[in-house]
DNA sequence: TTGATATTTTTAGAAATATAGAATAATATA
DNA sequence: TATATTATTCTATATTTCTAAAAATATCAA
């Protein structure tokens, strides 16, 4: 992943609303969330939301798509994926100071849970 | 790490600049580099550097320490390390479509250097 | 204490981002 | 076709962020 594009998915998630509605879709998980869901859940007006969204969208960490009157969102796994990849390897290049707590933390959770890693 | 400290950080990541900072301190390790060096690499006025230094010291990813006439900064790997914990657990839930090729990726940098993990 | 060096703070203007009401578009149903 | 539902786009406004010159601060050395 280039440094522009985790620039920008990185402001895509500096933003409180932004950043809750990607936990919301990465908890919902593969069937993803219509737009007026995520609105109501976290009580903003559609206009906004559609703002945030398109936002996301952009850069890549959500992928939209019609359902009848509704629009579903999903998560994109595969860029949060790249980005964390950019973060730890690229960025941090594996520093054991910044990478060992995370590389135990995914660890635990491999144990904890076998739909995970 | 709470949701608005999260944010806090992601946003002085996602900035060009702010990042190559954060990359030439991390690069640099445990000696730092001062604000001079960092102005010289990167090649920007002095004024706006220390913009984005304090922006990143605010956030707590970089630390700075006066070294006579110099003040030297350093990235803060355990800043670095929660909010990449942040990300992977506590956003991401450990997902495995997210989180196994970062997992993966920092297997191999332990595998290829000592130093690491 | 004067001057040189290293950096920050102040300041101001330009640019980008966020918010939300109103208008518009797409779909479904009576 | 008329109406309701769902969501986006348009628009205006408010707010924040970025940039960099100018001024101020801190340190050191002669």
């Amino acid at each position: 992943m280039q440094l522009s594009v985790a620039v920008q998915a990185l402001s895509s998630l500096s933003q409180e609303t932004r950043l809750s509605i990607f936990r919301m879709l990465v908890t919902a998980g593969p069937d993803g969330v219509a737009a007026g869901k995520i609105a109501e859940g976290l009580n903003i007006p559609s206009s906004t939301l559609s703002f945030h969204l398109t936002h996301l969208a952009n850069a890549g960490l959500v992928i939209p798509k019609r359902l009848n009157r509704s629009i579903i969102y999903k998560a994109n796994y595969d860029q949060m994926s790249k980005l964390l990849q950019f973060l730890t390897e690229d960025c941090c290049r594996g520093q054991k100071e910044i990478c060992s707590e995370v590389f135990n933390g995914l660890k635990v959770l491999q144990k904890k849970n076998y739909d995970n890693i």
